[in-house]
DNA sequence: GCCGTTTTCGGCCCGACTGTTTTCAGTCG
């Protein structure tokens, strides 16, 4: 039972509150605690454990939340989740899900046309049925039955690796709209969240119609969902939902501040506003009628008592207390970075040669790359000696820009021995260990089984820790903070692997690394020398998980992180 | 449902946009 699930009982628990009419300070308490279950960095059984006072404990957690975590942990359900559920069907949750449909209209159209599921939505639409509601008209009804298809197409959020592409190639198309002086993607993709569910722009216009007009004319947009003097929100063909909104360049700061979030992360601003007699809005920070910062971001945190902080951190998880007290981490930033710690070649699966993958590295600014063919995928030991030569030959012509690692990822086989030779294990300069096959073990058994890998004497570092791949495959239950400490005692390197559809350990856990005092190593998977890029993506993973430059085995220059492998290798 | 050196009761972030009910509720971020 993931903290995960729990939260989504809650969140689905709030959408009922609401639909009965329920007080919506309780459907927000709900909402509360599912956002905190899902930034909880240790699984709620274990807090549990501690008994219902530790619960209860919990900011936004009272006796009654802390009660129905307790029971969900028994019997695997939220009680008055259930209760409601006996009097109201569970496909009004998909129906409050179309976007501009909420819980009171939701209501009529289920207690006047009966309609309880996506599909029943449909058929009232298309039948006309609809337009004896009060309130609704046909152009409402035409628009809502575009959004339920668009909303059909757009059920899942997209993987950062995805979005930012797309959020960069839509933040060029709209830095050249006219009338348009500045642009910038804000929202979950500022805050480098593994998945997004929009894109957020902030416009810097003299003349915000004409810049809105603009942007809703753009050729990709699908749907104009609404547009006014100051923002506009739209759906793109993909049904990817796009937010603009225009602040006059003297609000820039409050503006992005605003657009990026998160959501509780700007609710704690607001109230620390009011705690001092100000008010913050996305126009500035305010005292009555005058303005006392907006221009910049760092100029509103000052006016709120605070330095800047870094998006990645605005979760509301603990970073509004590291400012006050002043100990908000340096992150770790992609200049830190002089190499990629994962990456394959032709020699395995990759696309490339030795040589490409050297040549784009380069271009990177590296100084290294470990090359960490799959060990089980070389047919003989000359085969792997012949990759060697090729490297040492390669290192010997370029001059060692970058010096290329002779490398290797190894299956850990599902009783955690490993699926390579001793002679390749032990020749190899960075043995990389991971998990690709036998996933979804009992968490004894994958903590067990990744353990005993780490313990190999050979094992530099363990791969992408949690298995999990976007869309395919959940997380790997195990016991993380052990596996995390037991790499600590070793000396060894947890990665954090910024392929796309990886993204892995996932941000709460990501955290639970940082603070567990191992190392960490970031690695791209590259698989193409064009996936190198990727490591803007660990590094904004590190940087969710507080992550600073000392511990990451990666921002050693090249000689300290051989003398690390070495004393590594004479130590084991 | 939660919370508190202004409170154990009475509050709970703030504003834009939509549609249509001529003054505002619903929805969203």
């Amino acid at each position: 039972m993931s903290n995960e699930a729990i939260a989504q009982q809650f969140l689905e628990l709030a959408d009922l509150t609401e639909f009965v009419g329920d007080s919506p300070f309780k459907a927000r308490a709900y909402r509360q605690a599912a956002q905190l279950l899902e930034s909880l960095q240790t699984p709620i059984e274990s807090l549990a454990e501690r008994g219902r006072e530790a619960l209860a404990a919990l900011p936004g957690v009272g006796d009654a939340i802390a009660d129905k975590i307790l029971a969900y942990l028994q019997t695997g359900a939220i009680p008055k989740r259930e209760q409601l559920l006996q009097t109201v069907p569970a496909g009004v949750l998909e129906v409050m899900a179309v976007p501009g449909i909420g819980a009171k209209t939701a209501r009529l159209l289920y207690e006047q046309l009966g309609v309880h599921d996506l599909a029943s939505l449909r058929d009232a639409l298309m039948s006309g049925a609809v337009d004896r509601l009060p309130h609704f008209s046909p152009r409402k009804r035409e628009r809502l039955l575009r959004l339920v298809e668009l909303k059909h197409k757009s059920q899942r959020r997209t993987p950062l690796g995805l979005a930012l592409p797309r959020g960069r190639e839509l933040l060029q198309a709209i830095q050249s709209l006219d009338g348009v002086q500045q642009a910038m993607l804000c929202g979950s993709a500022r805050r480098m969240q593994e998945d997004v569910g929009d894109l957020d722009y902030l416009v810097a216009s003299d003349t915000p119609q004409a810049a809105t007009q603009a942007f809703v004319n753009l050729p990709a947009v699908a749907e104009v969902y609404a547009q006014g003097a100051t923002r506009a929100q739209v759906f793109l063909k993909s049904g990817l939902q796009v937010d603009l909104k225009v602040a006059p360049s003297e609000r820039w700061g409050a503006g992005m501040l605003y657009l990026t979030g998160s959501r509780a992360h700007s609710i704690r601003l607001r109230q620390r506003a009011l705690e001092r007699g100000l008010k913050l809005n996305e126009y500035g920070v305010w005292r009555g009628a005058e303005c006392l910062a907006a221009d910049t971001e760092e100029a509103v945190y000052a006016a709120l008592g605070l330095p800047w902080i870094p998006p990645p951190l605005r979760e509301d998880t603990g970073e509004l207390e590291a400012a006050e007290q002043g100990r908000l981490p340096r992150l770790v930033e992609r200049q830190d970075i002089r190499g990629d710690l994962q990456s394959h070649s032709h020699w395995s699966d990759g696309l490339d040669t030795l040589e490409t993958m050297a040549q784009a590295a380069d271009a990177l600014g590296y100084e290294y790359l470990a090359i960490t063919d799959h060990a089980h995928q070389f047919a003989d030991r000359e085969a792997f000696e012949q990759r060697r030569r090729a490297i040492e030959q390669l290192n010997q012509r370029r001059g060692g820009r970058p010096y290329l690692l002779n490398a290797i990822e190894v299956n850990i086989l599902p009783d955690g021995s490993l699926h390579a030779p001793d002679w390749m294990l032990r020749a190899a300069q960075f043995v990389l260990a991971g998990v690709h096959e036998a996933h979804g073990q009992p968490a004894p058994q994958m903590t067990a089984r990744l353990i005993r890998a780490l313990e190999h004497p050979a094992v530099d570092a363990l791969a992408h820790p949690t298995g999990r791949r976007y869309g395919k495959r959940p997380p790997n239950d195990a016991d993380w903070a052990r596996i995390f400490e037991c790499a600590r005692a070793l000396g060894k390197a947890i990665e954090i692997n910024g392929y796309p559809t990886r993204m892995d350990p996932p941000t709460p856990l990501a955290r639970v690394l940082v603070e567990s005092g191992a190392w960490v190593c970031l690695g791209t998977d590259a698989h193409a020398a064009r996936d190198l890029g990727a490591m803007e993506l660990a590094v904004g993973l590190a940087q969710r998980g507080w992550a600073t430059p000392e511990r990451i085995l990666n921002t050693r220059p090249l000689d300290a992180l051989m003398h690390w492998l070495a004393q590594r290798r004479e130590n084991p």
